[in-house]
DNA sequence: AGCTAGTTGCGAATGAGACGCAACAACGAA
DNA sequence: TTCGTTGTTGCGTCTCATTCGCAACTAGCT
């Protein structure tokens, strides 16, 4: 039985999959602008914003509307089956170490540390990035749960984000 | 003649003295507005939004408006002298893919490109970390312009972002 | 086919940021 | 020190992404 490396649209099928699959075991229900949804997210190689995502899948259905597809995509981030990029969902927040460092983010507070390490600073990228352009910085970002959310028991998805805004 | 590592309030100093030299040398007016937000970023060691350093700022100048905290913000950021978290600025982006891995990011047009590796997987983190808390994921940013933005000659910082949304 | 709890679409609300503009005020020149 | 030029400020307004409330649906079980 031989087994090809997966292709997109292996992949695709494969996530689709994975999405009802995982619908049905938490009880959600399988709509048809879910599953639409569903299908657009499975197929997308890239970082769409919840109105991309409307606008693909509105091609097909065009009377969904923008919110079930908000709803779809966090109940799927809730569900630990799609990620957001960046540490933080809502405001920008500004950084004034711009020297070399990396980032503790705490899933629970919000809360970003800084760390530093000579060993990721230094950090050598696969030779396929120099296809791409030209970077020039790289800082890694890693996530979790600090202290005090650990013992307060928190959960790992930002759901109870009653804000730990600093300098208060 | 000794030379003791810098703590938190000499970097502090510092950085306040960096922040109205470049501004001196670009011709910004030093308003007394300004030299306060100044100071408040020259002394945080978090990552703020706007908002948590309109407060600051307005703890010691009740007049500030909001408006210029952002100005003062964003000018900074031009200058390359503060940063901003996260691959996004505006709307929350959100990623498909699941599994371990990697982002390059376009500062000219937004594009985040993934990437794989399995030696960036397995990145092992200082070992003060654990006293931090618990991580769960780790992955690295690269920031940097795409092939594109390069022949665009486009800048890096991020300005003339005219929304490269996918899923067109 | 009938129930019922989970969903949808919509119109309105929220909230971060950006804008336009008239009153102001740094700061180099005189 | 005074003045004039220009960059700035504060405010009211505007935009636009994301969220809410709710009445009209409907998937999925019986
Ligand atoms: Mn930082
Ligand atoms: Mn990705
Ligand atoms: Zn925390
Ligand atoms: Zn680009």
């Amino acid at each position: 039985m031989t087994r090809k490396k997966p292709d997109a649209s292996e992949a695709s099928t494969e996530r689709l999959a994975l999405y009802t699959a995982a619908s049905r075991a938490a009880g959600i229900r399988l709509t048809p602008q879910r599953l639409e949804i569903f299908r657009v997210l499975a197929a997308t190689e890239s970082h769409p914003d919840a109105e991309a995502v409307h606008r693909a899948v509105q091609r097909v259905m065009p009377t969904v509307s923008r919110d079930t597809v908000y709803r779809t995509l966090w109940r799927l981030h809730d569900m630990g089956l799609v990620a957001t990029l960046g540490p933080s969902r809502d405001r920008v927040r500004f950084d004034t170490n711009v020297g070399p460092h990396h980032h503790l983010v705490c899933l629970g507070c919000g809360l970003v540390q800084d760390f530093v390490s000579a060993t990721l600073d230094g950090l050598a990228l696969p030779p396929g990035v120099s296809q791409w352009g030209r970077v020039y910085d790289t800082q890694v970002e890693a996530r979790g749960l600090c202290l005090a959310c650990l013992k307060a028991g928190r959960a790992t998805r930002e759901t109870t984000q009653e804000k730990a805004s600093d300098e208060r």
